[in-house]
DNA sequence: TATCATTCTGAACAGTGTTTAGAATAATAG
DNA sequence: CTATTATTCTAAACACTGTTCAGAATGATA
C-alpha cells in the first residue's frame, strides 16, 4: 500500500482537525484514540503520526483551532458592542466565553486538560495574551489613569474568575439552587469587582 | 499464589492511597498507571482492582483523601484566624486554598481533572458544599441582612474565581509580570469583590 | 523505460485496564 | 487431627492504547 495523494497533507490536516471537532461535540476526548481518528478520516494511525508528530501533538493542534474559533467569536461580539460602554463590554465578552463553554463543552474542556510535558507553545500563548489586551483596552477605559501593571492585575485576575466560574458551570451542577447560574456569577462578579476597582484605580494612579 | 494477608484490606487501602500520593508529590498522574501502584505496594493490579472497583475508583479515594486534606487545612486555618474579621478570613481561607495547591501541585489537578462517567458522587458534594458554608458564614457576617440566596451566590462566585485563579497560578505563568502572583490575584479579588458586595447586600436585603 | 523519491501501511512492540480460572492458604467442621 | 469449605491472591489472557519502522506502491524524474 502507498501514496494515495487523495488529500494532500494541509487537507487531511483539516480533516482530521474537523472530523475530531465534531467528535468533541458528543462525546469526551477521554474516550477518544489515535486509532478511532485514523478509522474515522480513512487513514493508517502511523501517517497521523507522520502528519502531526504525536498524538498529543495532534490534540495540540485541535486546541489551536479551538483558541482560534474563541479569538474570533469574542472579537465578532466585541464588534457588536461596540456602542456600549466598557464595562458593560466585559460583561458581554465573558457572557460570550461562559457561551462557548457551554455549546462545545468537550472541546473547551479538552483545551485545558490536554498538556505537553513541554512548556506552552508561543503561539498559545500569545494568542491568550491577544485576549488580555482586549481586556486591558476596555479597563483602561473604566479608569483611564491605571498603570500599566495595574491593568494587566486587574485583567488576569477577572478572567481567571471568569475562566473559574466556567469551569463550575460546565463540570457539574455545583450550584445549590436553580436560580444560581453561571451567567449571573458572572454578572455578579464583573459588576461588584469593578465598581470597587474603579474606585481604587482613580484613586491611586502611581502603581 | 493466595492468601498472604500481611495486610488487611483497610492496611493495604491506606498504603495504596499514601503510596499515590507520595508519587504525586514529584510526578504528574498521567505517567501513573495502575501496574505501576501495584509494583509499588507489592501486589497484583487485579487485587487493586478487587479493592477498588477500577482504576478510576482508586483515583476517586485518592480525590476523597485530597478532599479532606484541604478541609482540614482550610477548618484549622480558621481556627487560627478566629480573631481576624470576616472579610480577612475570608481572604486566609483562600490564601490557605491557594498554598495547598501549590504545595501539591498534581494532587490538586488531579481532584478535577479526573472525571467519572457517572455523578459526582454525593460524599464529594458534601463536602464542598461544607466548605461553601463556611464562607456563607463568613458573609452572613459581612451583610448580616443578606438574604440565603445571595449568600449562595457571592460564596459560589467567590470560591469559582479563587479556584480559577488558582488553576492559573498552577497550571504556567500566565502572568506577564513578576510584581502579579496567585496571592496578589486573590487579594484584589477578594477585597474589590466584596467592598463592593457589602454594600449591594445592605441595601438590598430582599433578594 | 529505469531510477529515484515520496507516501502510506501492516505488523510488531511495549504499554494500558480489566477479567477470570485456579492455586494457596486460613478458618471451620467432623 | 483431618477434611472441607471459604477466602485471598495472582498469572495469564484479552482487547485496547500510542509509537516505530521495513517495505510495498505509486508519482516524479532522468
Amino acid at each position: 500500500m502507498a501514496r494515495r495523494k487523495d488529500h494532500s497533507p494541509e487537507e487531511l490536516h483539516n480533516l482530521v482537525i474537523s472530523s475530531v471537532l465534531e467528535f468533541l461535540q458528543h462525546q469526551s476526548a477521554q474516550v477518544l484514540s489515535l486509532r478511532q481518528i485514523a478509522k474515522m478520516v480513512g487513514y493508517s494511525p502511523g501517517t497521523l503520526i507522520n502528519l502531526f508528530g504525536s498524538y498529543a501533538h495532534l490534540l495540540l493542534a485541535v486546541n489551536a483551532c479551538t483558541l482560534d474559533q474563541i479569538s474570533e467569536r469574542l472579537q465578532q461580539k466585541l464588534v457588536n458592542a461596540a456602542g456600549l460602554d466598557a464595562q458593560q463590554q466585559l460583561l458581554v465578552f465573558a457572557e460570550e466565553y461562559l457561551s462557548f463553554a457551554q455549546q462545545h463543552t468537550y472541546q473547551w474542556r479538552l483545551l485545558f486538560e490536554h498538556r505537553l510535558d513541554e512548556e506552552v507553545p508561543d503561539w498559545q500563548q500569545n494568542r491568550i495574551n491577544q485576549l488580555f489586551d482586549l481586556i486591558e483596552l476596555r479597563l483602561s477605559d473604566l479608569a483611564p489613569h491605571a498603570g500599566p501593571l495595574e491593568l494587566q492585575q486587574a485583567s488576569r485576575t477577572i478572567w481567571a474568575s471568569v475562566h473559574g466560574i466556567c469551569m463550575l458551570e460546565v463540570d457539574n451542577k455545583i450550584f445549590a439552587s436553580a436560580n444560581i447560574s453561571g451567567k449571573s456569577m458572572i454578572q455578579s462578579l464583573i459588576t461588584h469587582y469593578l465598581a470597587a476597582w474603579k474606585h481604587e484605580a482613580i484613586s491611586q494612579p502611581n502603581l
